[in-house]
DNA sequence: ATGAACCTTCCAGTACAGTGGAAGGTCAAG
DNA sequence: CTTGACCTTCCACTGTACTGGAAGGTTCAT
C-alpha cells in the first residue's frame, strides 16, 4: 500500500502521513526498490488510533506516549486511564470557563443593542467593552 | 510616561506593548530626544481596552477592527455588536463540541477503569481508544 | 566617572498540527 | 516517447500572542 492509498483509506494527506512519521506516531516502513514508502494494512488501525485519540481531545505528544508504551510491550491502560482522566478534569475547567465568558459577552451583547452613540465618550473606544 | 510606566501600570511588559505597536493595536507615540517613547494618559485607557476586548474572548485583529473604525472617526457600536453576537454563536458551538466530548471522554474513562488488558487484542493499540 | 536601571532595535524562537512549494525520481498508459 | 499521476526530500511558512536575548544608547544617583 503506498502512502496515497493510506491517505485515502483513512481520510488525510499525505503530507500528513510523512509528518506523523517524521514525529514518531507512525513507524518508518518498509520502502520499495523506487523508494516508496510501502504500507502494511495495519498502518490504516495505527491512523485510525492517532484519529481516534485526537477526537478524544489528546495532544499528538500524549497519543504518542501510549503508541510508545504499547510498542515497549506493555499494555498501556493505566496510562491511558490516567490521561483521560486528566483530559476530564482540564475540560471541566474549560467548560466553567467558557460559560463563564458566555455569560459576560451575553451581557455586552445586550448592552450593545440598545445602540446609544452619543454616550460613547470620547476617552473610551467603545462603551459595551 | 515611558513605556516600562505605561507596561506597570496596565500590568503588562515593555515588551508586548511595543509588539501591540508593531500590531497596529497602539498607534506610534511621539518620542523624547533620547529617542524613549513618551506615552500620554490616554495610553493607559487603550490598552485597557484590549486587555477588556481580550477578556471578552476577542483577537487581537477584532480588536485593531474596533479601534480602526474608532479612528476613523466613527462610533464602532453596531461592529461591535456584530462581533459580540459572532462571539457568542462561536461560543455556544464551542460549548457544545466540549460538553459532547466530556461525555465521550468521560464513558471512555469509566471503561479504561475496569482494566482488563488481556482484552486488549494485538492489532488495537488501546481497547478504550 | 561609574553603575544600575531604563530604553532602543533587530532577530529568532515558543507551542501546535500541520501546509505549501520546489526540484526531482518512478511508473503505467497511449 | 511523452504525458500525467504518483512518489521522494528539503526548506519554509501558516496563525496566535507573545517571549528571549544580543548589542547598544540614555538617564540618574552616587
Amino acid at each position: 500500500m503506498r502512502i496515497g492509498q493510506l491517505a485515502e483509506a483513512t481520510g488525510t494527506t499525505t503530507k500528513t502521513l510523512r509528518f506523523y512519521e517524521e514525529s514518531g506516531l507512525l513507524p518508518p516502513t518498509e520502502r520499495l526498490a523506487s523508494g516508496y514508502r510501502d504500507y502494511a494494512e495495519e498502518a490504516v488501525g495505527r491512523v485510525g488510533f492517532i484519529h481516534r485519540g485526537q477526537a478524544a481531545g489528546l495532544t499528538l505528544a500524549q497519543i504518542r506516549q501510549i503508541l510508545k508504551i504499547r510498542e515497549h510491550g506493555q499494555t498501556p491502560c493505566s496510562h491511558v486511564q490516567g490521561l483521560l482522566g486528566e483530559r476530564l478534569r482540564e475540560l471541566d475547567a474549560q467548560i466553567s470557563e467558557l460559560l463563564a465568558l458566555r455569560e459576560t459577552i451575553s451581557q455586552l451583547h445586550e448592552k450593545a443593542s440598545k445602540p446609544e452613540p452619543d454616550s460613547c465618550s470620547a476617552d473610551q473606544v467603545c462603551r459595551y467593552i
